[in-house]
DNA sequence: CTATTCAATACCTGTCCGGTATACAATTAT
DNA sequence: ATAATTGTATACCGGACAGGTATTGAATAG
């Protein structure tokens, strides 16, 4: 449930990569094997990412891919709405909802609350944070940190 | 992107019914008239209510469906769990992960930290808490306070 | 000029979700 | 008892969309 697209998985994921080399530009050749995400796919994504200006393109020989802004930078909820378009859990937390029950649903105007949150934390987690939701949970970014501990000792 | 399926977001938008009338039975019929929402997909959902004993169900003249726990007492990762399965942002999280590039991903083991945290959100949220999420930011849970209100000042 | 690399478009195809239909079992009212 | 009402279970359908593919074109370095 809830689930983000592969597409924007691999986005994510491409991503990442290109941070850990950053400055340096990689082919989506490269960065297919890389990743192991097939190579039309990956061209595919990279469209998106070019598109939100995440990366930067450069064509020709010695062309490629290069991350935009360092990995610090760059947020979960940006780079998967890159790939998949505006936030939205619901039909009715959409800029342009579609929905039948619009009008007589009681919670169409209830559900925005939840999203405005759940994207927060998707906001507050960074590219180079990602890197540190190892094993341990200390190395969670300070405002995730309460939720998450509080989350353990239940 | 991240959406919650529309059955989920039915059986959330049914259960907040069955919690406004509560300890009252409601039918089928009944439901779907009050949500609009089709009466044989309203079926289908209260048969993972029922399954996820979220809901009680008596047959019969005067039987119908009535909600098992307080409105307080149901949070909303349990309500969409009951209809979308266990909670799995991206396939390396869930049970059984399906994913080809799981051995070579660096992302297999961050992301569930991440899923952590959004679970946690919405295991906070329980369908009375939904009522309060209205136009002021005030009425939020305390553990998502901060992080709402913290969004609101950037 | 030519090789390399990104850009853009169109297309296919399987899967899954939302929705429907139908036959069946249980319980209550009378 | 019997009939009406209600939930239970199963199977099915159709359309949308995601993931993946193929092809052609434009830019740039050498």
């Amino acid at each position: 449930m809830l689930k983000v697209g592969r597409l924007a998985d691999y986005g994510v994921l491409i991503l990442h990569h290109l941070g850990r080399v950053t400055p340096a530009r990689l082919s989506v050749e490269t960065l297919s094997d890389l990743t192991g995400v097939p190579l039309p796919t990956v061209r595919k994504v990279m469209r998106f990412l070019t598109e939100a200006e995440l990366v930067l393109s450069k064509r020709g020989p010695t062309g490629g891919y290069q991350i935009a802004r360092p990995p610090a930078a760059i947020n979960l909820a940006e780079a998967i709405a890159a790939v998949e378009g505006d936030f939205a859990m619901t039909a009715c937390c959409a800029e342009a909802p579609d929905c039948d029950l619009l009008d007589r649903c009681q919670l169409a105007d209830r559900w925005p609350g939840v999203n405005t949150i759940v994207l927060r934390v998707l906001e507050r987690t960074s590219l180079a944070d990602l890197d540190r939701f190892g094993t341990t949970p200390m190395h969670i970014p300070p405002p995730l940190r309460a939720l998450f501990s509080e989350g353990m000792s239940n």
